[in-house]
Formats: structure tokens, C-alpha cells, sequence
DNA sequence: CTGTTAGCGCTTTCAC
DNA sequence: GTGAAAGCGCTAACAG
């Protein structure tokens, strides 16, 4: 048997079942004009089946002008299991809605937007960051007809700002005012993250403001006990001291737990601690780590119902359901 | 100015910079003929940029009969930081491939794997688990070139198992094995991430075997403290006592830390505890944990080498390099 | 260099 | 239900 090279197509299947292509179009994509019998239904299937069939993407593509491709872009930051979820959750809500949600990293270095429309004929991008103006432009004339920018940092090219960021820093700072006083800010090292936590810090200050607390202590670590240690140190000694921490993750939070074992200090008797994403590692820190956690299903329900408006217009569902955020209260706070 | 609906194809650009079509696939393409003068090169780009020329990955993709397209396909389990590492790495890897790497996420409930053809048309497919054989056969009749399952745990549909999994195990118990007669091991709750746990938790046990250790006492825990801490006590009540722990990663490794805590132990001094991937709460779990860390980077070379050469034939570059392992030595062992 | 042409695989008319 | 034919946008091959 010589492999046979060429690839098997619909008219293969047409040729085998003894029915034309348009039959064999019907039947593979189930059109509503029901007018095939079950005899041939079965015949088509059978021949697909037997030559293994299987359709060419490409062209269905080529064809409708547009796939039902979701290219999820990922910005640069390191990918823990908030992301993760969130994509997982993404891929159930968009295949609900017979999409196909992809991700595609766009790790520094890597290849740019442009080199993207190049390999993938996405029917909408969602992405965690705001485009420039030129790479919005290019994916509009590419013929992607939504962009959305679920974090809406500056305005900047932006479509639609779909979350809100900083009900998560104002849950934690709620949290907090019940026993602080002064509430104090751990923000990220990383600049790229900025998306994420200026809205959050954001969530702070108002809730702050609106329980006439002094402004929040903001203080940039990085992810490393001993810097934690001493911001702890500038903390407490301040006056009024600052005893009721936000952090920008869970991870930033656990450097502070790790900085006050370092003085020989505990949580939440010398310093409250507060995280956000409850990741696996928050309930087996020590103490366990109290911390935010979003309902990433509807949130993704949210995404994907955004991104379907915009392919099909006003008639998807409304689902003007914010996503509620939790308070996972265990010991730390 | 009314919006223009229809796409701007090549044929635009042509009659745009007065120059024929196959002109502007060269220029576009950067194809060897250099025969086309600056002027020209510089007219065509000009007019691509004025019309917001976008090239349409479909009708390429049908025109080759391959796209550049290389689709990760992850496994249902949580996505934590070093799959999310793994997939930058391998996105970097790519991309010097020109090849673009973009990942589904296969939840359960999502689309199944034959839907996925009708959206994507990969290359070459990229699998953290073996394919049934009816999806494999399905998949190479859709044109795709490879099919890679990377870690080989029964040899089911598998082309190539190039992960040395049981190294990381290995690793952990000779560690342990200077100082330790009798090993744990923390098997994960979890059995979708069997295809890891398997290889890691047999290195364990081929070094067992190799030092003259006792077989390794493998106890399956959920990612509970209490679990834990009942584990140990069974650990320490055993004659010889087990008191070197490898855990499946570092979250089940944090969960023996944490059962220790709660019976007023610590380590090492009571039992000694070693996780994998190095994830940030690695590092400031209390105490700080020892973890095997992967080199990501070029597990990730590795893996889009397999890919070319399999795309390419075997003139792809040889790169027989094994990646190396790293013991990030802490406190914990 | 230019112009033309064919064809990748699919869907969808439009007759019959 | 069948058959033929057009066209999505791109590339490559061929004569000029």
C-alpha cells in the first residue's frame, strides 16, 4: 500500500457515498434544511468515516470570511493558577457558544502581533492588555472584528473595560477596616503587572477615603522575605503604626508572612495580612493566608458573552451580571 | 466616510503601487528571486501600509496546505506556574522556529478534539498526553505531520516519549538518601496528572532499589493539612520510620509542611520534605522549601526540535542534549 | 519584471 | 434530492 499523499475531501466522500457535494455539506453541518433522508444521512457519514474524512479549517475559513477562533493573548507576566483557571474557564464558556478558545503567549522576544494575523484567522481577540492604535488598526483591516481589552488601563485603544479590577482591593481593605486603622499597600516589583494591580490599589484608596482612613502605605517589594522584613520594620514603626497589609496577590502576601516570621512576628496579632486569588498555596501557609477570590466562571461568562455581542451583534444574551468577589476568611486576616 | 466592508486582498495592494500581484507576494514573502528593485519593494510596501493591507492566514494556510501553526494540546488538570513557564518557554522556542505556538486547554465539557479541527489547521500538534488511537488516525488524515505525545506513560498512541520524568524523582531521593534510610512518597489525589506522578514517583523507586533503600512508602493525600498530618504520624510510627519525604510538588510537599506544623513538628529536623518546580511559595514556605527545578528552557528546545525534526525530515539540528535538573537546596531537607 | 491563469477545499447558489 | 459552477485570497508557474 503506498501512502497515498493527497488529502481526503468532500467531493472524496461525495465521489464514495453516491451523493453529491452539497449532500454531503448538508449533512456534515447539519443545515436546518432537513430535507435528507436518514438513508443518505447515514451513507455520508459512513463514507467520511471510512476514508477518514476530516474538513480543511483553512478553507471553511476562506469560505465564511471568518473562523470561530478566540486567540486569548497573554501578556508577558509569569502565568500562575489564576491565569490558568481563567483560561480554563474561558475554554468551557466559549465551546458552550461553539467557539474555540486558543492562547497565544506573547512573551518578549517571541513573534510580534503582526506575525500572528499571519498564522491565525481569529474571529475576535481578547486580550488582557490594551493594544497600541496601529495593532488595532491592523487587526480591524485583518478583518477581526472585535478587540477587547479586559483591563482597561488608560483608555489607550481599549474597547471595552468589561472588569472590575478593584472591587478585589476594595473587598480587602473592608475586610481589614473592621480592626485597622492604617491600612498598608503591598505593591508588585514587576511593571507589567500594572494592569492588575492599579486598578486593585485603586480599590483600596476609595474604600479608604470612604471610611475616612488616612491614605493606604503603598510599598513596591519584591518577592523576597528580607525585603519584606524591613518594609514590615518602616510599617510598624510608623505613627499612627501600619497593621492592616494588602497584597497585590497571594504570593506578595506570603513574602510578608515570611518577612514577619523573619522578626519573630505573627499574623494577625502584630500585622494583618490579606491576599488575593486563593491559590493553592494561600491555605497551607502559615498562618493560613486569608485572601480574595474572584468567581472566574462568571467572569469568563462575561468575557465570552462581550466577545459574542460583538460578533453577532445586540441579540446575544444580556447577562448584565457582575461577578461577585468572595472573602476566603481564614487566619492571617 | 462609509465604513469599507470588503477585505483589502493583495490584488488591492497590486493595482494600488501599479505593480502585478506575484510582485507583491515576493515583496510580502521576502522570497529569494531578489529580483525586485527597491523602488519597487519600497511602492509596494507603501501601498500595503496606505490600504491597511492585512494578508489572510486561511487562504495562505489552503494555498500551502500547512499553516505555521503548532497547537499545544493541555490536559485537563490545574495549570499552575511551571506548566504556565513551560509555555512561554515553548513559545520562545517556536518563534525562533518561526513556527507560532498557541495552546487549548481540553477541559472537560469543552469542545472535543475533532472539533478542534474544524477551527485550527496545526502543523504539528503538541500533547502532554497519549492520543486514543482513533484521534491520532484522525488527525494525521487532516493533513496534520506529528503528533507528539511528550510524557509516554503507556505507549498507547505516543510517538515519542522524550522526557526523562523519573530524573526529577530520582533526583529527590538521592538527596534524601544521605541522610535517610527509609522514604516517603506524597502521591498526588489527583489521577489526571498520573502521566507525571507515575515516572516521577518509579525514579524514587529505581533509586530505592539502586542504594539498597527499602521500597519508598507511597501514601495518596489530598492537598489537606489534616491528611498530612495523619500521613506523618503513620510515617513516624513505622519501624524503621519514614522520615524522607518526596513530595509529587511543591503544593503536596507545603501540604506535609503544614501537617508537620499542626503536630507540632518541623523540618528537618522530624522528617525531612523535598517538592518540585520551584514555585514561588517555594521559597517562602516555612520552612523555606528544597525543590527539583527543571530546566525549562531546554526541555522547551527539546520539544520544538522534536517538532522540526519531524515537520522537516531530519535535517533539523541534532540538539541531542538531555536537559539537566537542578536541586534548589532550602531548608526543608 | 508584468499579466494571466489555475487551483488549494469548501459552501452556496441556480437550474434541473 | 442532483450536478455544475462561482468564488473566498493567496501563491506559483508560465509566457511574454
Amino acid at each position: 500500500m503506498a501512502p497515498r499523499s493527497r488529502r481526503v475531501t468532500s467531493a472524496d466522500v461525495a465521489r464514495d457515498a453516491g451523493v453529491s457535494r452539497a449532500t454531503v455539506s448538508f449533512v456534515l453541518n447539519n443545515t436546518a434544511h432537513q430535507k435528507i433522508t436518514d438513508a443518505t444521512r447515514q451513507r455520508v457519514l459512513a463514507a467520511a468515516a471510512k476514508l477518514g474524512y476530516a474538513p480543511s479549517p483553512a478553507a471553511r475559513t476562506l469560505r465564511y470570511g471568518r473562523s470561530d477562533v478566540v486567540l486569548g493573548l497573554l501578556p508577558d507576566w509569569p502565568l500562575g493558577h489564576a491565569v490558568g483557571n481563567l483560561i480554563q474557564e474561558l475554554t468551557l464558556a466559549f465551546a458552550k457558544r461553539n467557539l474555540t478558545f486558543v492562547v497565544h503567549s506573547s512573551v518578549r522576544g517571541a513573534r510580534s502581533l503582526s506575525d500572528i494575523w499571519k498564522a491565525l484567522t481569529p474571529a475576535a481577540v481578547l486580550a488582557f492588555e490594551p493594544f497600541t492604535d496601529s495593532d488595532a488598526a491592523a487587526m480591524r483591516s485583518a478583518g477581526i472584528e472585535v478587540i477587547v481589552a479586559l483591563y482597561d488601563s488608560s483608555g489607550l485603544g481599549a474597547e471595552a473595560s468589561i472588569t472590575s479590577a478593584n472591587a478585589i482591593g476594595a473587598a480587602q481593605a473592608r475586610h481589614l477596616a473592621a480592626s485597622h486603622r492604617r491600612l498598608g499597600y503591598v505593591y508588585p516589583d514587576d511593571e507589567r503587572v500594572a494592569v492588575f494591580a492599579r486598578p486593585r490599589l485603586d480599590g483600596v484608596r476609595s474604600v479608604c477615603a470612604e471610611l475616612g482612613l488616612p491614605e493606604p502605605d503603598v510599598r513596591t517589594i519584591p518577592l523576597t522575605p528580607d525585603a519584606a522584613a524591613s518594609t514590615i520594620r518602616t510599617w510598624l514603626a510608623a505613627d499612627p503604626p501600619v497593621t492592616g497589609i494588602c497584597a497585590f496577590n497571594d504570593e506578595f502576601a506570603m513574602t510578608v508572612l515570611a518577612g514577619l516570621r523573619k522578626l519573630g512576628l505573627e499574623a494577625p496579632r502584630d500585622m494583618a495580612v490579606i491576599g488575593v486569588d486563593d491559590s493553592p498555596a494561600a491555605a497551607l501557609a502559615c498562618p493560613p493566608l486569608t485572601t480574595v477570590v474572584e468567581d472566574l466562571p462568571a467572569v469568563a461568562e462575561l468575557y465570552a458573552d462581550t466577545v459574542m455581542r460583538a460578533l453577532d451583534g445586540p441579540e446575544a444574551s444580556a447577562s448584565p451580571v457582575e461577578p461577585r468577589i468572595r472573602l476566603e476568611v481564614r487566619e492571617s486576616a
